[in-house]
DNA sequence: AAACATATTGACGCACAGTCATTATTGGTG
DNA sequence: CACCAATAATGACTGTGCGTCAATATGTTT
């Protein structure tokens, strides 16, 4: 009775599983608009009402594979927030595994994309949309931490009092780097030759901007690059010799 | 004959505009995803194959009346780049037409949202593509003028030597802000108030950032800004007193 | 006025999200 | 094992809306 329950709970969990991972395939290689809910059902091998039973619509199923990318990326800054080394070299490791994010994850990297648009929450369910925020809490987390602490030890000056602004510029600066880096347009118009290079510097200017000590030009950062990779990230396979 | 093909060409153009102009009101009520182009017939009172002779599919008409949105604002830009001062007071000026559209444009605003994802444009046409590009070049060269000229005068310290670098710099931060500032997610955890102040704010770092001087500490630019809208945006209604 | 050219239409085809009556499976009971 | 709920899974069906194109209307020339 139980044993059956427990049992049949988790062959839910596996099959809620094969469904966003099969969606995330499609997702990725049809983009929102083009992805096919027969196909997906075609392809997990169960019907499309099964696919129902556990997604209300087509945008709750989107948002629950964001949410996953969502928390594959805090689990990346959980592992560099504990990277050791001064709290600028510390911040310079979330910025790296944000980039290590968008490289290697590169199909979850593009999920978050689609949420940006306004009109897309408004479908989604109330839980996918808290599991959503809770992964987002873990990220902010990560990031209000190590400011908190440089604020601390006077790595960022004293008129810095609210720790949630320099997360905000961050996180804004970074995440706009990333779409600016992907459109043609400005690609063009600015000569962007690769889409890692610009995401970095920026992140770079503004910790400079909020003169969070030691300054990118007093400082050596190519080799607390060196090391982030060495100890954090010894998989990453993209090379930024700059 | 020749007299009667212009005034047929008149027509077509006034047409047009009557289909951007219905389009972007319904596009802004229901967004991109419900809007109904048999409803668009209706309200422009020609039949859906007449926006079919304007229009090849229902992105490449989003696309037209992005492309307006994105004229007008380069034409705020242009105005912006005009303003007297010094190379740090002209980009604040840019800074400021950029909020300027956000708040009167905010229709406008939103449309360009839309474009940021990446599976929008493969269907809109090459002459709509290449009209987006010509606005997006206007703005670029507006903002980019103002970056040489702090290179040149040494406003920007001299290491600085790629204006376009700082051009990206600045558009991405500013995009990212926007987008940022709206996600509930990021208001909730970041304490955002209203949608502007912290766009400005990370402008300011940025320029910081790149040390282009007078730094934000080391002059009062709410005075600057007194002055931006006494002498170019006299009729902005948003206040920005911080 | 007739013939021709061009402009406009809206009913239709088709693809696909979401539903729900029907069918299959499971697990408990005598 | 046979029977009977209860639960799970299905896929044919419906509605919606984009895009098409044969049919119709309007304009122009002779």
């Amino acid at each position: 009775m139980s044993v059956s329950a427990i049992r049949k709970e988790r062959e839910r969990t596996a099959r809620e599983e094969l469904i966003l991972l099969h969606g995330r395939r499609l997702l990725l290689r049809d983009g929102y608009q083009n992805l096919n809910l027969d196909e997906l059902a075609r392809a997990i091998e169960y019907s499309k009402g099964t696919i129902y039973l556990h997604f209300a619509t087509k945008e709750d199923l989107t948002l629950g594979i964001a949410t996953r990318a969502l928390r594959e990326r805090a689990n990346l800054f959980q592992r560099a927030a504990l990277f050791k080394g001064s709290t600028r070299e510390r911040i310079r490791a979330i910025g790296f595994s944000c980039c290590e994010f968008a490289v290697s994850h590169r199909d979850y990297f593009h999920v978050e994309m689609m949420l940006k648009s306004v009109s897309f929450w408004e479908k989604a369910s109330t839980e996918r949309r808290q599991a959503h925020g809770l992964e987002a809490g873990r990220c902010f987390h990560s990031i209000s931490g190590i400011v908190e602490d440089a604020i601390r030890s006077g790595d960022l000056p004293s008129h810095v009092t609210r720790p949630a602004e320099v997360v905000f510029s961050l996180i804004a600066t970074t995440m706009g780097s990333h779409i600016a880096a992907i459109q043609p347009e400005l690609q063009l118009l600015c000569g962007i030759q690769d889409p890692i290079t610009p995401v970095r510097r920026n992140q770079d200017i503004v910790c400079d901007g909020w003169g969070w000590k030691p300054l990118s030009g007093d400082w050596n950062y190519a080799a607390t690059d060196a090391r982030i990779r060495a100890e954090i990230f010894p998989d990453a396979q993209w090379l930024n010799n700059s």
